[in-house]
DNA sequence: AAAGGGAGCAACCGCTGCCTC
DNA sequence: CGAGGCAGCGGTTGCTCCCTT
């Protein structure tokens, strides 16, 4: 027995919206508010809507302030970096593009930018030929060593969101949310941790009322706040591609972005159809190149300004600043570091994190990741 | 000029979780 | 504590427009 309908399925109108019902809805909420019952709201106007049918209306159309079309590059790329991190939370991602609705970008994602992605991989995946990594699970046995690394590619995207299915599987005992359960840390690393959980505790409250229709308060602060990687604290939109790790921290995913990949799960089951570490790479690697952040192989993450400062206490972050981050570190926080072709072709392990450590070895503790690195079937 | 197909977008559907009684 | 009602969310559908043949 299914639940009853929201409202007279036979007495509401269906179908697009006339400029009347916009000006009648439209400036009945600007007079009068939403009242907070949209179900009512409709026969208080007097239109034959569904509630929910003027409540999206009003959200995705009528509100003010309503951006449509005419996405920028940059909005492309928190977009697509959000995408990665989080997955298909589309009202998370609108959270962080003023003007945006989440049905906008959910549309925008579906028929341009996922499309933009796959085109562009492909031709990329074309053009690197044996660039690409062989998984070696290419059942067409007549198909060339290119059409292998076609597939890989192909199926780089599917595995990602796979990747992130099951990150959002995780439930509360799982690993990525469990610090015992995470491997030792640098102190650098524990520092941030530490200050991020105690300032997310702090902020709770200013943050969730951040969040558009700041109802799940509750919600907010025992979750969000652990799996939102954007409620960094100092509010600021942070994005750390591939982290999708549970953390509230950018950094402290970046940190661990590596480990989440091939750690097994906290209650001891392996992670059914996560990613190896040269997978996770391969397809970081393609996704930086898809997105033509910038000029070759390069990899980012946006690390909060307040955080700037104590990762330059350290040397190797200094030196990755000056390095690499100075020249274009201008953007948004933006931090780049080489990932040249040798790293690509060095080894097995060419994680992001190990690829940053070869700049930082000071940072990669040895045999930091080395039992998950084992413990993981590539 | 007309038909077919694809892209883009608005709107709907149904599920989930919170709140209230 | 449980049931019902609601808002919010993400997936899906269907309409319209435009391009190609």
């Amino acid at each position: 027995m299914g639940r009853a309908p929201c409202c007279d399925k036979a007495n509401v109108k269906k179908g697009p919206w006339s400029p009347e019902e916009d000006a009648a809805l439209k400036a009945y909420i600007e007079k009068n508010g939403t009242g907070g019952n949209w179900i009512a709201l409709p026969q208080k106007i007097g239109l034959k809507r569904c509630g929910k049918s003027c409540r999206l209306r009003w959200l995705n159309y009528l509100r003010p302030n309503i951006k449509h079309g005419g996405f920028t590059e940059e909005e492309d790329n928190i977009i697509c970096s959000l995408y990665i991190s989080i997955g298909s939370r589309w009202s998370i991602i609108a959270a962080q593009l003023p003007g945006r609705t989440d049905n906008d970008i959910k549309n925008y994602w579906n028929t341009r930018l996922k499309k933009k992605l796959l085109g562009r991989r492909k031709q990329s995946s074309f053009n690197s030929g044996n660039k690409e990594h062989n998984n070696g699970m290419d059942d067409d046995s007549s198909c060339s060593n290119n059409n292998n690394s076609n597939a890989l590619s192909n199926s780089a995207l599917e595995r990602l969101e796979l990747h992130m299915q099951l990150q959002s599987l995780q439930n509360p005992f799982s690993f990525y949310n469990n610090p015992a359960l995470w491997p030792k840390l640098h102190p650098f690393q524990e520092k941030i941790i530490h200050q991020n959980l105690q300032q997310s505790h702090n902020n709770t409250e200013e943050m969730v009322n951040q969040q558009e229709g700041a109802k799940d308060t509750k919600n907010s602060s025992k979750v969000d706040i652990l799996e939102n990687p954007l409620m960094n604290n100092n509010g600021c939109s942070s994005v750390v591609p591939f982290n999708g790790s549970g953390n509230n921290d950018s950094t402290n995913a970046l940190l661990h972005s590596s480990s989440n990949m091939i750690a097994p799960r906290g209650d001891g089951v392996e992670e059914e159809g996560s990613m190896g570490i040269q997978q996770v790479c391969a397809m970081q690697s393609e996704l930086d190149e898809i997105l033509n952040l910038n000029s070759s192989n390069r990899r980012m993450c946006y690390i909060p300004q307040d955080q700037m400062a104590e990762a330059d206490e350290f040397d190797c972050l200094r030196e990755m600043n000056n390095n690499n981050g100075s020249k274009e570190s201008n953007n948004n926080n933006l931090i780049w570091w080489s990932n040249d072709s040798s790293a690509d072709t060095k080894s097995a392990s060419s994680s992001s994190w190990e690829s940053m450590s070869s700049t930082a070895p000071v940072l990669l503790p040895e045999g930091m990741f080395q039992d998950y690195e084992l413990g993981y079937t590539l």
